[in-house]
RNA sequence: UGGGGCGUCGCCAAGUGGCAAGGCAGCGGGUUUUGAUCCCGCCAUUCGGAGGUUCGAAUCCUCCCGCCCCAGCCA
């Protein structure tokens, strides 16, 4: 295990058991049901299972948990293949499936069964429920829980073959009712459905629980450490007592850990799939979604999600993670690995009175980094800049463009602000400015230093561009607790911006490349809409903004 | 009010008996052709609370308080 990484308690119980050899190889696996997209959680449980079989050197299976086809599609398994290898892990061997190991598990229900701790119920659902007993009150036993052995294997082997309708019978462990432990008060291990499954067809009327099936596949592939939320606590009873009671191959083992949350995000299924359903966002990978295709789209590079991750730990502790530290590491990747390109926003007429031939520049992609090259811009005498980077006049406080005042435009010249045109509504409409420079990178001679620099693009040679501005889609810190999503969204979500105008070389961004638009942020060429004769980007994430204009 | 967990700075989080890492946020200052970045500095005499053991406790013991999870034929 590399020595930087900070540690955390499966770190350190893995090496326990390695030092101890108690297992001599690691291996993990990533355990989705494809029941729908995946999101910064998953993103979670992902570094956490791919990230601790690379620092061990073991290895780390991708397995779709598909053991309940109502709910399940193809259309979620490729989609989460797809995330997991843009979050940049590859999977040892084979994509897995719980389906496969279907016949497995069914001999080994019948074995439960022959050992006399597996039984088949008829009891109803509510029937079921009012034998359960309460959290304080015990459970009662089924009337079927003492069948012979022959007649539950005959039970069992027609459940399978289809005799019975949904939920007639289950097949049930023998365990406790009376156990304080209300998953150890008698489980369904086989629920009887009807249902053609993605993967088998229609091969299987019957189909095992997660309790049955997941500690099982665990050791039909080796698992070493079967890490899961702390959800499943409760459940590792079970888990050590079915593989206990089980022949099977290797007897793995359950950790678990605290899922991660974020502020101002909800990630429960049904609440995004009700953001998509009532068009509160354009779909599951709109970039305002906490999903790994919505995250991605959004233009937040797979490498800010990772070290986010790594830097929010892993512990046992429930907890609610500042947003502010995601959006950390996006402007820290970006910040690093985006080029730099100029685009304004609000276009203003500026006029370079005393301009009279083009200038040719050379202007560095980026500030810190030699290896990013340059490019060039044309300085032409009409420019448009950013009508919030010019006041007829200012206090001291303003570092942009006043008449009678300097300042450099970015990689060109300095530029003094002489006089501004209006409309009949004294809105202003051209500004005109004399360079007082010529040679880009100079200073002026008279010592008159610029109070700022402005960026901005050639009015002859920039392009229109569509620009989505985003914010947080919700305004409220904590939104997975109101049960009235509507009632704490974010009204300002999308800004979008059809008249901004950009250096001509970003209308043939590749799709999903990511810029730094100088003082504005990171943009990304939207993934599907981005087109050079129709450029659309995606607001990443604004620049950390420190300045607050005192005077509004 | 049964069972299982968790409580260390505003938010995450190391620490596992030897005298409180780090990140995010925040606040000062410096550099700067991005009000960005970068750099420097500040930010828990204290670890949910109260007792106890010990030369010594966030770490061990006792009691108390708070929060989370479990009564799907979901995972």
């Amino acid at each position: 295990m590399s020595a930087e990484l900070r540690s955390n308690f499966l770190r350190t119980q893995i090496q326990d058991d390695l030092d101890a050899g108690r297992v001599s190889a690691v291996v993990t696996r990533f355990p989705p049901e494809p029941n729908g997209f995946l999101h910064i959680g998953h993103a979670k449980s992902i570094t956490v299972n791919f990230g601790l079989a690379q620092q061990f050197g073991g290895q780390c299976h991708l397995r779709f948990d598909d053991t309940n086809p109502e709910k399940e599609s193809q259309e979620f398994i490729d989609s989460i293949q797809e995330d997991v290898r843009w979050l940049g892990y590859e999977w040892h061997g084979e994509v897995r499936y719980a389906s496969a190991y279907f016949e497995q598990l069914y001999h080994w229900a019948l074995h439960l069964i022959d050992q006399g701790v597996a039984y088949v119920c008829d009891l109803s659902p509510e029937e079921a429920r009012a034998h359960r007993g309460t959290l304080t009150e015990p459970g009662q036993d089924s009337p079927y829980r003492a069948r012979s052995v022959s007649e539950n294997r005959d039970l069992f082997v027609r459940m399978r073959a289809g005799e019975f309708s949904d939920g007639e019978r289950v097949l049930r462990a023998k365990i406790d009712m009376a156990s304080p432990n209300i998953n150890l008060r008698d489980p369904i291990l086989y629920r009887i459905r009807h249902a053609d499954h993605h993967q088998t067809g229609n091969e299987w009327r019957i189909y095992p629980t997660y309790d049955f099936a997941h500690g099982q596949e665990d050791a039909i592939e080796g698992i070493t450490h079967s890490i899961c939320t702390l959800e499943f606590e409760d459940h590792r009873p079970l888990y050590d007592w079915l593989i206990a009671n089980l022949p099977v191959p290797h007897q793995p083992r359950q950790i678990e850990f605290a899922r991660l949350n974020t502020s101002y995000t909800v990630t429960s299924k049904r609440k995004l799939k009700q953001l998509v359903d009532e068009a509160i966002v354009e779909g599951w990978d709109d970039p305002r979604m906490p999903t790994i295709s919505g995250l991605r789209r959004r233009g937040y590079p797979a490498a800010a999600i990772r070290h986010f991750c790594e830097e929010v730990g892993t512990s046992r502790s429930d907890g609610i993670v500042d947003v502010a530290m995601l959006e950390s590491a996006v402007r820290d990747e970006l910040n690093r690995h985006a080029p730099r390109a100029m685009c304004v926003m609000r276009p203003l007429r500026l006029i370079l009175t005393n301009l009279t031939e083009p200038l040719e520049l050379q202007v560095p992609n980026h500030p810190a980094d030699p290896s990013f090259g340059h490019r060039e811009l044309i300085l032409t005498r009409e420019l448009l800049i950013d009508a919030e980077d010019f006041r007829e006049d200012a206090n001291k406080h303003f570092k942009r463009l006043v008449i009678g005042k300097r300042v450099r435009l970015r990689g060109g010249l300095v530029i003094e602000a002489e006089s501004c045109d209006k409309d009949g509504d004294g809105r202003i409409q051209c500004v005109y400015a004399q360079c007082v420079t010529s040679v880009p990178g100079e200073d002026p001679e008279d010592g008159v230093k610029p109070k700022g620099v402005i960026h901005w693009v050639s009015a002859d040679h920039a392009v229109p561009a569509t620009i989505r501005q985003y914010d947080r889609l919700f305004a409220v810190p904590d939104p997975g607790k109101s049960e009235d999503l509507g009632a704490v969204l974010n009204e300002n979500s999308l800004t979008t911006n059809a008249s901004a105008m950009i250096e001509p070389g970003l209308a043939n961004a590749a799709p999903e490349a990511v810029f730094q638009f100088e003082r504005e942020g990171y943009f990304v060429a939207d993934r599907y809409e981005h087109q050079s004769q129709r450029p659309v980007f995606n607001m990443t994430i604004g620049l950390r903004d420190t300045w607050s204009d005192p005077n509004g």
